[in-house]
DNA sequence: GTTTGTTGATTGACTAGTCAATAAAGTCGT
DNA sequence: ACGACTTTATTGACTAGTCAATCAACAAAC
């Protein structure tokens, strides 16, 4: 019963199967026939429509880091003053979304596309630069090298990010927070 | 011309030749021809000698961890004093030899198999517990609670690494040492 | 009747792992 | 010193399976 105006629908599914297939196999080693299976269609629909893999891959990549944005950009919205700013950046990095199987998967597995693609090094670019701008606008009035203070918070998020991502024995991310949070006080005490 | 004694010499090549080859591709997406090609033997002789792919692969991350490991311990043993011997390990983390691509590509490819594999997770363990009870002995006389010390420059180590690995443009391991350290300053400031 | 949606079947390429066969080196009884 | 047997090293050929991508063909909608 093929029907008009398909393609947004099936385009949707695809990405969504692709994330949830990649954090199933926790690579990026799954077969086109494998998401198409799970979007409900099969595999030569899917070439269809994306024409390859690769751009499967990236897409689903691409819609992962447009939720995180939203996500900073919302938390944003609502925080109050620069270091209510900064937590809230802080929160949406470890919020538990982040920590879904398939979301930590798509993150790992970014850092190493990130080594050969250049689509994904760029991606990881735009991301790493918006988290640093929001940084240091938050820093700007409360640190002298607010620069300074943004790279290493950056850093230190992506650090503490993968260490909670890999742990065995599950943790909550108010562990995560606070630490950071312990970390950005001292910044800031240090820094004027 | 078949010599005798070959086992040991031939899983070394394997191994050479295994981090060559998954530093080349970016991924643990290697064939097992390839690596024994460049280890100059036939691909029957490498399942020979491993039995599969997978071990393979396994001893190659040993090895890197080993070398790691050995390069730690190599710094403390020629540094003085707390602050000596943090600094000692700092260094040894961003070592130009952990910037190779190979090994680089070794790291990104251990965090994803760290989802799956009971093994990777494992030695990722180890890695982690040995650093942080390196960094814990050098924080004890210097700040009041030496395991948080411990955890966040560990956390920090983690991810001004993945960012200096991941780099457009080359950067030099100096400033990745020096962010760290001065945190670490930080940290010792507020801790007495 | 042209555009859009859809699939089963197929192709072509590649891969991990096995196996039988060959060859040198070592062992040992004589 | 010598043949017989064993162990170790080594590979080409093969198996059995996988997978991305293509294509021809059919169905609904416009």
């Amino acid at each position: 019963m093929p029907k008009v105006g398909m393609e947004p629908i099936r385009r949707a599914a695809l990405v969504q199967a692709t994330i949830h297939e990649i954090g199933e196999a926790g690579s990026l080693d799954v077969t086109v026939s494998q998401i198409a299976r799970r979007a409900g269609m099969s595999s030569a629909l899917a070439h269809h429509y994306f024409g390859s893999k690769d751009q499967m891959l990236v897409a689903a990549m691409r819609h992962i880091l447009t939720i995180f944005g939203a996500e900073v950009r919302g938390a944003l919205a609502m925080a109050q003053g620069p270091t209510g700013r900064i937590e809230a950046i802080v929160r949406a990095c470890f919020s538990a979304q982040n920590f879904r199987p398939e979301v930590v998967a798509a993150w790992l597995n970014f850092y190493v596309q990130s080594q050969t693609s250049d689509a994904a090094k760029r991606l990881l670019r735009v991301y790493r630069r918006r988290l640093h701008t929001n940084l240091r606008a938050g820093f700007r009035s409360l640190v002298t090298d607010p620069d300074d203070a943004a790279e290493t918070v950056g850093a230190l998020i992506d650090g503490v990010y993968i260490r909670q991502a890999l742990r065995a024995d599950a943790l909550s991310q108010e562990d995560a927070v606070s630490l950071v949070l312990k970390q950005v006080a001292r910044l800031t005490d240090n820094g004027r």
